[in-house]
DNA sequence: TTCGTATGTTAGTTTAGACTAACTTGCGTT
DNA sequence: AACGCAAGTTAGTCTAAACTAACATACGAA
């Protein structure tokens, strides 16, 4: 289930839409992330291809289980360490805009270290 | 100085290179990051170009006062995060490899936020 | 002196992931 | 019914940053 950076965040968009519309399309992708949906379009071909999603007929996309595993994986550190930066007095855009690069990079191993480490609420 | 991920990595392997060898040549480097000389030939010249390096004639590197200054901010967010990662019990393998990453994508704000509030030693 | 190895460069290839432009399709309005 | 917009796809372009292959030096050893 190895993804790469871009498709983390393609997950975790649709993650992140599904919780707030009643149905995610490619075009609520695009608008949500400001890229064209032709971009839009072949990174969803690519992940139905490795089956992280499914596209109904009428376009709409919902996560398959390994989708969600690593939507959800790539959500909670996001929020992990956007709280953790805001509660050290970072700019919120800028908390979350580190939190969007931190989240790919890390390993499982030193996430749960930092994640046991500090405190968020 | 915007300069990208990649440059930031030479400049950084660039510093620590010249802490131990007398002289840094594209060779060193190249052995240093698993790359092939050519890549870090096209490397060099682009860094040349940007003036964050100087090449004599016999090929030895050294950096411009701007290239130092990335290297060295670079470096300082390598280390304090391989060293946090392994007080927090991370496996040092895993600590520099994370440290090498996260050191590129996070912004003074939140660095400086979190350099505050980590200890190390 | 000549040969071989080490170093560096150049040209061209590959890949990922964005882009534009142009096409298809379906649906709602007039 | 016809038109037009919204959504999606396809083809082809661009860029960065690695790669291989081939070539250019230069220097040390036989």
């Amino acid at each position: 289930m190895a993804v790469n950076e871009s498709a983390e965040d393609y997950l975790e968009t649709i993650l992140i839409l599904s919780k707030k519309l009643p149905v995610v399309r490619s075009v609520d992708i695009a608008t949500e992330m400001g890229f064209k949906k032709s971009s839009v379009s072949i990174a969803m071909k690519n992940l139905r291809t490795k089956e992280h999603i499914v596209v109904s007929d009428s376009g709409y996309i919902t996560l398959t289980k390994t989708g969600r595993e690593i939507a959800e994986m790539i959500y909670e550190r996001h929020e992990t360490f956007r709280k953790w930066l805001i509660k050290l007095g970072v700019d919120e855009h800028t908390a979350a805009e580190d939190a969007c690069k931190m989240e790919h990079v890390i390993s499982k191993e030193s996430f749960e270290a930092i994640k046991n480490n500090i405190t968020i609420e």
